[in-house]
Formats: structure tokens, sequence, C-alpha cells
DNA sequence: TTTCATGTAACTTCAATTATTACAAATCGT
DNA sequence: ACGATTTGTAATAATTGAAGTTACATGAAA
């Protein structure tokens, strides 16, 4: 399975946008990711339909942040995002006739459901504000070792 | 991407040789679950190196249980099975250059240990006696709704 | 020695994400 | 108005990894 990494990228995009004057375009995004500007738009698109980015067209267009960083969790992300799969591993038959195979999902399915209500939980207590800051003592930090 | 169904598979498989007498070849156990001999070969094959199961050739061959079923933890299958992947959702690039990713990895990381950590425990907390158990307690359940 | 079953390699199919191509629509500067 | 720029989006291809299939060798039992 290919691994869904959009939440991984937006919140890139969204970062390099918070520390960026001014709108970006897709293309420049897509330069700071390594990929496609049509790929850019088609996440940043789903952003725009939740009011979290504003887009405009034409020279002097882009991408600009409208939401608060401090109010926009990873788990916001993750549902704008139109919460994908989570598991990777999965059952190999949703609803089985077999009794032994229901017992063997019933097992399996409430470890997932945990597992995934700890992540979504760990999700809603990070902000794009708490990986800005971060982001910026790593700046620090690396300054400094550069001025040792 | 499609999803690693094979603990769902063998757990499945493990639990019809628990409740059968006698050795099951790969042809039976493929038609328990939908799939093709050789796949069941492959994935059974794992759970022999680690010593869970025995094969036999020739006629009267097939798959027989070696473990005590109370000892044997979904952890454990997963460790058997090469430790898949859990997560369909990832980072973008694994080892970045850029800062900003950096930060988004890292709080994307922590949250996915923490959610793969839980998992791991409650995987290490189920046995395949705990599976056969709550079958049987389904089978009952169906027997007597039957008799109502 | 025939038959049945596992053991494996090689290849194909399948499903899902990501990338690419192509072009329409809108906006700005001149 | 025009041309350059940039988003919007549909359609299609490439990529990736699991699952399925084919083919055949190996071993065991009647």
């Amino acid at each position: 399975m290919k691994r869904d990494s959009r939440l991984s990228s937006v919140l890139h995009a969204l970062l390099h946008m918070a520390e960026h004057d001014g709108s970006m375009t897709s293309e420049a995004l897509a330069q700071c990711m390594n990929t496609n500007p049509v790929v850019v738009r088609r996440t940043m698109g789903l952003l725009r339909q939740a009011g979290l980015v504003a887009s405009a067209r034409g020279p002097a267009g882009g991408w600009t942040i409208t939401a608060d960083l401090a109010t926009v969790t990873l788990r916001q992300l993750h549902e704008v995002l139109g919460e994908p799969a989570v598991f990777a591993i999965g059952n190999r038959h949703e609803t089985p006739d077999c009794l032994v195979e229901q017992s063997v999902n019933a097992a399996l399915d409430a470890a997932f459901a945990d597992a995934e209500a700890l992540l979504l939980e760990r999700f809603a207590h990070v902000t794009l504000a708490d990986l800005a800051a971060d982001f910026a003592r790593r700046h620090a930090e690396r300054h400094a070792k550069r001025n040792e």
C-alpha cells in the first residue's frame, strides 16, 4: 500500500506559508515539497473549502492562510482531508458470515479503534502554532550551532 | 493502498485449525477464507518458521498448530509476519533537509509512535485462547437463539 | 509408482496514492 | 483589448505494495 502523505504535505505547505510574507503560488509550494503544482492545488483546494486558506488567480495570485494558526489542529486537517483510513492493516472481510472470523474481527477492531482514538486525540492537541513554534526553536538552534 | 490483511487471515486460519481435529490442508484453509492455497502456504510458512505450526507433505499432510493457544498473542503473530507497517498515513519524506518538514515529521511521528505502542500493547494482551473462547461464546449464543 | 500435499519462484492482477497532461477560467498590468 | 500568469479540474498514466495465479519441483503415504 502506498501511504497517504497528504497530512504531512499540507502541514509542510501551511508552515512555509506562515513563514512567508504574502501569498505563495502552487508552483512555489510544489518546489518546497518536491511535487507537482496540480497536486498542491488538489489538496489545498480541500483546505479552501474548509475556509482555512484562500486562493487568488492571475498574476500576484496564489495561496494565503486565512485561519488563526493557534486554532487549527492536526485533527481538523485530518478531517478536512476526508478522514482517510489510518491503518494499513485490516480485516480480510468486513462483515463475514463465519463466526470464527467475526471473533477475529471483533478483537482486531477493538484494538484498532482504541489506537485510532488515541491518535486523533493527539492530533487534536497539536496546532499549527505549535508546529510553527517548534520550527522557530529548531531554526534558532541551528543558527546558534553555526556560530559556535 | 491495499490493506494488509494477513494478521486477520492467519488468525482466522489458526482458529479454524484449533476447532478442527487433525491437520488441515492449504486447500481447506484457503476455502475457509476465500483465497488461494499458495497464499495460505506463504503466510503459514512464516508461522512455521516461528515454530507455531507444523506442516506435513503428502496424503494426510497439511497444517497443525504446535503452540499453546494460551501463549500466542496477536502481537507475536504481528512480529512473525514481519511487523508490517501499521499506518496508511505517513510522512512525505523520511529524513528531510527542510527544517519545516522536520518539525512536521517530529510531531506526526510522536503521535504515530504512541498510537502504535497502544495498538501493540492491546495486541500483546489478546491470545489465541481468548479468541477461541470468544468464538465458543458466539457459537453457543447462536445455538441458543436458534432454539428459542 | 501413483497420488496427494507442501515449497517456492515468477508473474499477473488489483487497489490506492501520487504524478502528469491538457485545457478552461479568471485576474492583473500595460 | 491583449497577453501573461495562475488557479480549477478532468482525464489519464505511473507507482507501489498486497494478493492472486501459474508452474513445477520435492517429499510422503498407500
